[in-house]
DNA sequence: CGAACGGTTGACCAATATCAATTATAGTGG
DNA sequence: CCACTATAATTGATATTGGTCAACCGTTCG
């Protein structure tokens, strides 16, 4: 409860700190959602000195490229990223979203390249822990490594309820699946459950969920035209949630 | 190259170690593909100790089931394993198969309860490692730490290349892809990678892939008529492995 | 031996993709 | 700041892949 206080004003106080450039783990907004959860003050610390805040990525610019060498693990610090993954013949599939707080890069610590590319959807900015640094610091923090393992459990275990909406569901139970998703997401993350702006495309939704573009444009205007939810342009609210969660399989 | 023999007659060592139960990690036939590769010594011994080796589990006979209160991670000792996730309206998704040496549960870390079911698909096996155990053991083991981020992060990007199927691929090319995947995973196993036999029922593969059962049944002939593949019942051959990788998209 | 299950094949249909035209929105340079 | 252009989104008409329904065959197991 007084927790939901101190997660409202999240992205502003990310936002301001972003001009310094300095701000550390311990006293960064983001910490109730992001790594250092559970650090002891001296882990802190020892997890600062390796972390590198990056300077700012403008909408299509790229973090890492498939096939490139892993250098780092990233952290959203503001804005939003889409991972892709490509065939051969170049047909690309949209895997990810990301938001503050949360990982880019994990499905790479397995090998020395990145096995997908990542994109800013918008002017957004990252925490970088380099690999190598990394995996040293967190052989003597037991909580670090206990913090990786669980973000990696939990993005896998998001992927296999994606995999149920792509391989079961409906265009529509799809599309309202997604939109369910986001607004929690975003509710943990201190904005409105029920009134937020989609930074991706309607391509890139399509293409994550499977679908064509159109079949997402159509939906949308069906599902407000049921009163479900209200769209203009990237801005959403969702009316009637509960009604929404019944038409999400 | 000596690898390569010590791995071919894999599964039979593993087979006969099952009549006594009493096979240690460090002489156990999968040790290349499993859990304790790169383990020194007396780390194998402390893991060992907590390792259960579990009893056969006959075909749709279940390890986990999803809710239930998680226990232990498995390894696949012997046969095959799926897991399924499943909507609230009972629809379910076959979210992957497991071989010897796989393991099984890596969702599970971030909860206290399996999110999804597990179901063996013939007569198998598992080493059980109990997860407060595995826990204390691998805070003084780095190495046992390190393999199991290796093996989230390598389940996770295996998962990305699943969605890239479900999302973009037309029906013929899941399959054909699913098929040499199966072909890789043997292969590394010690067996044939051009034969051998699908331990999982064609609606299983129809379902992982999002397909009906029909169109994998339709395919398998269409790619058997095209002598690209010999199917009968189980037992599948790749006539033309190079002219089926073109087909994989 | 018969029932049950798994798999194959065929005919038909529907959901959604594709193609095409139009309208918004946003980014850019004067 | 506005006009212009490029890009994104919507909407409509049509096509197609793969799903559904149904009948049939083969194999396995009690």
């Amino acid at each position: 409860m007084g927790q939901a206080d101190s997660l409202l004003p999240l992205i502003k106080d990310v936002a301001k700190a972003e001009q310094a450039q300095t701000l550390a783990c311990q006293s960064c907004a983001l910490y109730r959602l992001c790594l250092p959860l559970g650090l002891h003050r001296e882990d802190l610390v020892a997890l600062d000195q390796i972390i590198r805040r990056r300077d700012s990525f403008r909408r299509g610019q790229r973090l890492f490229e498939s096939g490139c060498d892993l250098t780092s693990l990233y952290v959203v610090r503001s804005g939003a990223f889409k991972t892709t993954v490509s065939a051969k013949d170049g047909r690309e599939q949209v895997t990810g979203f990301y938001f503050p707080g949360e990982f880019i890069g994990l499905d790479a610590l397995h090998l020395n390249t990145y096995p997908s590319t990542a994109r800013a959807l918008e002017l957004s900015s990252v925490c970088a822990l380099p690999f190598d640094k990394l995996q040293m610091v967190s052989k003597s923090i037991p909580a670090l490594q206990h913090q990786l393992l669980t973000r990696l459990s939990r993005a896998l275990s998001d992927d296999k309820d994606l995999l149920l909406s792509l391989g079961q569901k409906s265009a529509e139970e799809k599309l309202v699946t997604f939109l369910i998703a986001l607004s929690t997401r975003f509710s943990e993350r201190g904005f409105s459950a029920y009134n937020f702006q989609l930074p991706m495309s309607r391509g890139d939704i399509a293409n994550h969920l499977g679908l064509a573009l159109e079949t997402v444009s159509r939906i949308f205007t069906r599902l407000q035209q049921a009163d479900l939810i209200a769209v203009q342009g990237k801005s959403l609210t969702l009316l009637q949630p509960e009604a929404l969660q019944t038409k999400a399989g």
